[in-house]
DNA sequence: CTGAAAGCGCTTACAG
DNA sequence: CTGAAAGCGCTTACAG
């Protein structure tokens, strides 16, 4: 049987309510008292119990990441996501309950319902989330990872994606291409309305309309011929392609190498711009030109607004502005023209 | 406020403790009782407060997943490890905390000793793991997820990482390769002596001496020259290789991009096995010959272990029987000679 | 078949 | 500066 904090109070011979304002602070005790308890909870290793506490204090110390590992969604990205959370979240002494359930409403509901976590930080947000309701309804303190169409209150934090888009597509006009492909993630991501994946597209063509590009789009699955399925359909559409902005993290490497095994060398015979980890893009060869997803970046601040925002504090939602590396594998077309918009 | 037990019983004109007997089922009711306590329950939108239940029930319904996350460990297979064990607990309608503190012993004694969970599954099991005594002291139950060296009592489950590296190497001797080379993990793997890459490595080892075949083997670093680095290490040091064994998830592809670079041909030139998920052989090109690493079925498996303890059953460690799956990477050297043992 | 009461391990007014 | 007591939301003997 593990101490209880009747167990210290007896061993350090004060009364119990003092062993409990020694622990949590709430009220000053004399020096002496409190080294005499301390050395009573060190010496019967006594850990208040956190249910216990949770009925009192209503706190937990434990935050929600609500997470579904729908099948083939496993992604580099979403682990770098889960990692930062994590750090961040025990940097400030919290833990994390991990909420993966496929379709997460009931488990979401339960969860905060019966006070097993102080706030949920909500990953893989749609343009048209359902969660979002009902994670507001419930009234925790909540930050979404992704920008919803209607966030209806709740703050999130995420990358412009739109702006993301339309660095990579402006990058490549401007070195004077004029077709332009777009490989972006499974076709699942679209149907299911992910908001990265459309607003990078949206950004993506908004370029492209606005010099009067065609908007040559097609989706990545994750099959084994996926990216090879990807390229012969973007090429036979367009056979005088000339670049590519692939926002598929999962994808990058078997892109490149697809464009390889068909002899088309990279950025001489085409032209290649990633929306990507910086670590993802620099493993590949040639070293990419990217536009950064910061995920560690994002993780750490929703669990930021998430404490801000149990303390009381009132959060505004963060889009974080895109920034282009440039690195060795675009370039100019092999005939470069100069479009005016 | 949300509605307590006392909410319900008032709502449904029944004692308190009849409420709570409808809850845990720990008493029989009476059918006319419990649907009105049910009711009341559903109308009041009650739900037991997980920390006031876990005083008395010294259960919480919480399993804890000891995964630290270091820095350029992020790969694939941990992933599918994580996700089969969230989707086997909330089928036993548990939850699951993520203890993920890079030097784990604080956070896991905290947790335990603070009652939050059930019992632990720990990955990422060392050889020499000195959490394990630390997790044996705690006295909760817990599954290892990996083979030490020294359990200290604790169950684990692991696929049979020697006789998958011995089903590796065998399969290329039989075929006739006399030269065959081991590309490992990164090598802060082997020196922190993470038993899946150790025992891997002293399967193909042990082949390859009884043999009389020499030992060369070299780590793939998490850089973006590590593939052709190791690569180069391994011909440097062996110009006449013509076989791989390949048991680093997050470098297949680049280790087939590599050769592709080098226009070595698999397999006509070089014969490749690799140790990886099965999804992951299949999306390679060529598909890969492989021995599966069954993340789904070993973290389900850690999970029924560890309720069946919880539950008082005593548990049988598990080691998997690994099976080379034959794909289209591995053939006959260009000159075969067939050896004797 | 059900109720009234004790008690789990804490926190926090209420007293002194 | 510290103690004795009430009470948080539950579960489970103890009674009938």
């Amino acid at each position: 049987m593990p101490a209880t904090i009747r167990d210290v109070a007896t061993h350090a011979g004060v009364a119990l309510s003092t062993v409990s304002y020694v622990l949590t602070g709430n009220r000053p005790v004399s020096a002496a008292t409190r080294q005499r308890v301390e050395q009573s909870i060190a010496e019967l290793k006594f850990r208040p119990h956190a249910g216990a506490r949770s009925i009192r204090a209503s706190r937990t110390g434990v935050i929600g990441l609500v997470v579904p590992f729908r099948a083939g969604t496993s992604s580099r990205v979403r682990m770098d996501f889960v990692a930062a959370v994590a750090e961040a979240a025990n940097r400030r002494h919290l833990d994390v309950l991990l909420l993966t359930a496929e379709s997460g409403h009931a488990q979401i509901e339960r969860v905060v319902a019966s006070a097993m976590v102080d706030g949920l930080i909500v990953m893989d947000v749609d343009l048209h989330d359902d969660r979002i309701a009902l994670v507001a309804e419930l009234g925790k303190p909540a930050v979404l990872i992704g920008m919803p169409d209607q966030s209806a209150g709740l703050p999130y934090v995420d990358l412009d994606f739109v702006a993301a888009g339309r660095l990579c597509a402006r990058h490549l006009v401007d070195l004077g291409h004029e077709r332009i492909g777009l490989l972006g993630c499974s076709s699942t991501f679209y149907e299911r309305e992910v908001a990265f994946v459309h607003r990078s597209r949206a950004g993506v063509f908004e370029i492209l309309r606005s010099y009067g590009l065609p908007e040559l789009f097609e989706t990545v699955e994750p099959v084994p011929t996926g990216a090879d399925d990807a390229l012969r359909a973007l090429f036979g559409r367009e056979p005088e392609l000339t670049a590519l902005v692939v926002h598929n993290d999962m994808a990058i490497g078997a892109v490149l190498e697809s464009l390889m095994r068909s002899f088309r060398e990279v950025p001489r015979d085409l032209s290649v711009v990633a929306i990507c980890p910086e670590d993802l893009a620099s493993q590949q060869r040639p070293e990419l030109t990217f536009v950064a997803l910061p995920a560690a970046v994002l993780g750490a601040r929703a669990v930021e607004l998430l404490v801000a925002q149990d303390g009381g504090t009132p959060v505004e939602c963060e889009l974080f502005e895109p920034a282009l590396h440039l690195g060795a594998s675009t370039g100019p077309p092999r005939r470069a023209v100069r479009r005016q918009p």
